[in-house]
DNA sequence: TTTTTGTATTTTGAATGCAAAATAGCGTCA
DNA sequence: TGACGCTATTTTGCATTCAAAATACAAAAA
């Protein structure tokens, strides 16, 4: 009886944490840029104090950076920041990619293929944004089918640190056509139920979406007019 | 100039941040307490505000479960939160390992081989207190010599969850010699420089760490005379 | 006796207020 | 002109206060 209404409506800090998340994913705060309490407090209509413990939150996600007495900034991944991120996104993937292949249902590897196709046609499109869109959730429904939560929340945080350089990058047409080559190898390897090629398939991926965003940074196509590093 | 005295007084947030975290990853806060926002701010002796920040950040570390209006609980971990918790702990040894192998020194080597002896020691003397934290250190050792910060400390806020867990189990011999050869294997791993080796013995000897904590909960172990699940 | 309902108390959540630290601005002096 | 140091302002950090939600309790009804 109790679970027929699902009020939930969240605590004030954990609306103004989802915000602040998406501002900072999406880039629209930028890397290192300086969270000023009182201002974002306006801006969001609140108080400083639910705001302070939602800073507290992105803090503990490595989405900000806390520095003592002198307030909170968005973080700015240093080139070393992104190798790491990437090596540690291509394990976690790896993983996920290995336990899906072992444990993903009939009915998930058919889901998994219409989105795969559905990709393949954004891609013929050259639809840049809905490809984003599918890419995202093919990977989210191979760590879905990989049966461990804890992973796809550790996945998904390391995930979002790179969000905001991702959003940015524009596709190299000879990168995007292996992406494409890769993701028709991870469907079959989905298929199959070979986990060491899914992995191999996966942490090659993952390796060259790094190079492609180190490529972009070291071309300044990131971080472009900003000083402070 | 401005180095060279490190003040840096930790913000009182932080300071009680840390405290609850140990009172949380040694259990002398049980898991499934409650945290009653009065009485803690009382025994740490500061406001309930600065408390609250700190507990969002335990929060977002996933050792205390947040319930709307309803404060914070310290984490309980059921029988599939600790297997997922395990497996991810493998694989992120896993990449560690193979990590370490590749990139330790010589000089780290030394270090390893040196804190494997002093261990072999501890197991002789049965010394269960300082083979635990020379466990420790060998495993903090590989995950230094992986150069990745980033998933040294994915791998540490991980730990943290299991750690309330793993301080009650009481090392039964077989699994204990057990432990020590593949340490021994890990230190030939190392000094080969054979990341593959190095990731199957990880693996290993983390899902072995697995089964003997499950056997544990299982035996009711841990966890033992209280109700809430 | 058990369940329900209304009230009182406790506890959490958020806003306000106050103190300390950091930053910015200005003037003085070399 | 430029560097240094002082003061004023801003901003953060924490305590206090107030409001709202949840819990506990007791009384009444089935």
């Amino acid at each position: 009886m109790a679970e027929i209404i699902e009020i939930s409506r969240l605590a004030l800090h954990d609306q103004v944490g989802e915000r602040l998340r998406k501002l900072l994913v999406e880039g629209r705060i930028a890397p290192g840029a300086k969270l000023n309490e009182r201002e974002l407090a306006e801006l969001l209509g609140v108080s400083r104090t639910p705001l302070r413990e939602a800073i507290k939150l992105l803090a503990a996600e490595g989405l900000v950076d806390l520095l003592p007495n002198r307030g909170a900034v968005a973080v700015k991944l240093t080139e070393a920041d992104v190798l790491d991120s990437f090596e540690l996104l291509a394990g976690l993937e790896a993983m996920s990619g290995e336990f899906a292949a072992e444990r993903i249902s009939d009915a998930e590897i058919t889901q998994v293929r219409a989105l795969h196709f559905e990709m393949l046609a954004s891609f013929t499109r050259r639809d840049l944004s809905n490809y984003y869109r599918l890419n995202a959730e093919i990977h989210s429904a191979i760590n879905q089918a990989a049966r461990n939560p804890l992973l796809t929340a550790t996945y998904m945080r390391i995930t979002a640190r790179v969000q905001a350089l991702r959003f940015r990058t524009n596709q190299n047409e000879a990168k995007w056509i292996r992406a494409m080559q890769e993701h028709e190898l991870m469907v079959q390897a989905l298929v199959a139920h070979d986990a060491p090629a899914m992995r191999k398939v996966l942490v090659e991926h993952l390796l060259n979406k790094r190079d492609t965003v180190i490529d972009l940074l070291r071309a300044g196509q990131i971080y472009p007019q900003r000083t402070q590093g």
